[in-house]
DNA sequence: CCAATAGTGTCTATCAGACATTATCTA
DNA sequence: TAGATAATGTCTGATAGACACTATTGG
């Protein structure tokens, strides 16, 4: 048999097959917390627990996982977000009821923005607090996949300025600096955090100041790019 | 309609899906080169091309896709290796001409050994000098997945001692140094590298000595945990 | 002027880089 | 003893931590 006989005759469904989902996981950072997008399940399974913007492969629609991931994004909050990273695949024979499962999983960042009023799915949509997760029961294995993205924009803060992207377009050092406490779980010297920044050559000055406090703060931009960079050293260890 | 109802009347088997594989890239350290396992595909598609050792959730025989790894790894080279780490999930419409496909895949690290003599799969498996890879053609998209498994290992010759785990139970500090200097691609400072094994407190010394050279070089064996270690700083940079 | 936040100067501590030196083996 | 590899001593340089200091606003 040569291999276009092969493919003719090949049908995956005739073996068990797992069945595959995407998953995302955005922060965003608002009001000096750290947020995280969840969607209300208005379906089986786990109907009415709050569980990650995901869905099913659509083959005839997206070229790759990560399209598919994007179109998840975009559809609840109306923009592809700045960053999106691959995280790991979960998959087993119990963390969904309706049979062996895997879900292909990212973490994503953008600037806080109010959900898409545009969606006119039934289910909704909602920026959470991830220190309020805890207390909430999240459906399938949501909790353990939201812990790893969130332990891994942890390690990204200690040697890269990645979580800059979960901030607006137009942000402080100030601001940048409690994101990155906040991950890190610990105050940063606010010299040693800034001495990082310059030296890293990161951000654009845009000449614009914003009052947070008393003395307006200068507001900077990403560069492009600025994704790519990782310190030599950690901060705050 | 309640869950069990909806359970009961549940198949995904009716609406389109990709497939689902499981590939892993093993390394082991041996004779002064980085190999990787591979198997020559005996069967369509990507017939007699080399390729990751991989395949098919055995859904009623693996509690996890790491199970399944664990079970693909176990196959080919007799043992569960000691270091197994979760890489990303590539998945699109294109990599296999099956149609929309995902892999899951992981890193792996083991002492070399030949590959297990007990298999009587007609695959052959066979460990290759990472550095031929470049002139081989490999099956699917594996030789991206590679590239993306020595990047993550090389990441982690920068601040870890991670790569321990592709040398044997006993190695020397110039075995282990040479591991690394093969991963960063430059060569390191043997009091460098020496202070940071030291001051990390992950090694045992054996007692026992090795002729590499001349002077006989003291056996080390790794601590339990010690993959858990970070460095505070990069190496070699 | 005071309070509060933004931003800087400067000293210290830590650890990697460099490279010379000593130690221990075989031939 | 010579030669080679293993292991150490020690100086320098880079950068994070600590913390005091100055700058710029509103009230």
């Amino acid at each position: 048999m040569d291999e276009s006989e092969y493919l003719a005759q090949y049908d995956h469904h005739k073996y068990p097959q797992p069945f595959v989902t995407v998953d995302a996981v955005l922060f965003a950072f608002h009001e000096k917390a750290l947020n995280c997008l969840l969607i209300k399940r208005t379906n089986h399974p786990e109907q009415n627990k709050w569980a990650l913007p995901g869905g099913f492969v659509h083959p005839t629609e997206d070229a790759s996982l990560e399209a598919t991931a994007v179109r998840i994004l975009k559809d609840k909050t109306g923009i592809r977000p700045p960053y999106l990273e691959s995280l790991k695949a979960y998959g087993n024979a119990t963390r969904d009821k309706r049979g062996w499962s895997v879900t292909t999983t990212y973490v994503a960042l953008m600037a806080y923005r109010e959900c898409a009023p545009t969606s006119n799915r039934v289910s909704e949509a909602q920026w959470i607090n991830v220190e309020e997760l805890d207390g909430m029961e999240l459906a399938f294995d949501h909790a353990a996949i939201i812990r790893d993205a969130l332990e891994r924009l942890r390690q990204k803060a200690l040697y890269s300025l990645i979580p800059v992207y979960a901030l607006p377009a137009k942000f402080t050092l100030g601001e940048l600096q409690h994101l990155h406490e906040l991950l890190i779980g610990k105050p940063l010297q606010k010299k040693s955090f800034r001495r990082r920044v310059e030296q890293a050559d990161l951000l654009n000055d845009t000449g614009e100041t914003k009052i947070v406090g008393k003395r307006p703060a200068a507001l900077y931009s990403v560069k492009k790019g600025a994704a790519d960079y990782n310190f030599v050293r950690n901060i705050g260890m």
